[in-house]
DNA sequence: TACTCGATCGGA
DNA sequence: CCGATCGAGTAA
């Protein structure tokens, strides 16, 4: 059977690879060190009944609807603030769910941990600014990336549910002689 | 305007 | 397992 190719998988494609390009990638908060980040989620067009797009074009989810390249910070559960960033062309809503850096595990945590709030909605990752990512040559090896369902999306029913779609590794792994290759000295 | 429910976390 | 805590989305 020939995979059919849809403009919604084209995107799906790209989204992904927008989520675990940014797996040993560093987050920058302006005054701060760099922390890599080791665990995100896609979330990928209205179609997808776990992204925010869901509900079309809102006041809060028009930023999803722009270029990518930019913040998406919202409050979760009255409590704690989700980092996002925006992905993809204009007019195609998706996102990258930045779930975790290098000694530090949670979406919560992670804006805490970096001094972050609502008031970098919309922002966008430029250097210099109040947060963006830089590139400090860490390759992540594919076998080291872990993919499975997002998490807290139940709600969303088992299609959209059980998309692998949450990447993460371990990046103590980096720093280990990958197996299979003959020892230094 | 009333009501429901969440892309979570920490404590019992 | 449960409560915290508040704004977006929906229905009225």
């Amino acid at each position: 059977m020939p995979e059919i190719l849809t403009p919604e998988s084209w995107h799906e494609r790209a989204t992904v690879r927008y989520a675990k390009d940014l797996l040993g990638k560093f987050l920058v908060r302006a005054g701060q060190v760099p922390r890599m980040i080791t665990e995100v989620e896609a979330y990928d067009g209205e179609r997808d009944l776990a992204c925010h797009a869901r509900a079309g074009r809102t006041r809060r989810t028009e930023i999803l609807y722009g270029p990518g390249g930019k913040w998406y910070v919202y409050l979760c559960y009255g409590i704690h603030e989700m980092l996002n960033l925006v992905v993809g062309p204009p007019d195609w809503p998706a996102a990258i769910l930045i779930r975790g850096l290098e000694g530090c595990v949670g979406p919560g945590r992670v804006t805490k941990a970096l001094g972050i709030d609502r008031r970098l909605n919309g922002n966008p990752a430029a250097p210099l600014g109040e947060l963006w990512i830089e590139d400090h040559g860490v390759r992540v090896p594919r076998r080291l990336i872990t993919a499975g369902p997002r998490i807290g999306v139940d709600f969303a029913g088992p299609i959209w549910a059980e998309k692998p779609w949450r990447f993460r590794f371990d990046p103590a792994a980096l720093k280990r002689r990958p197996a299979g290759l003959p020892p230094g000295k």
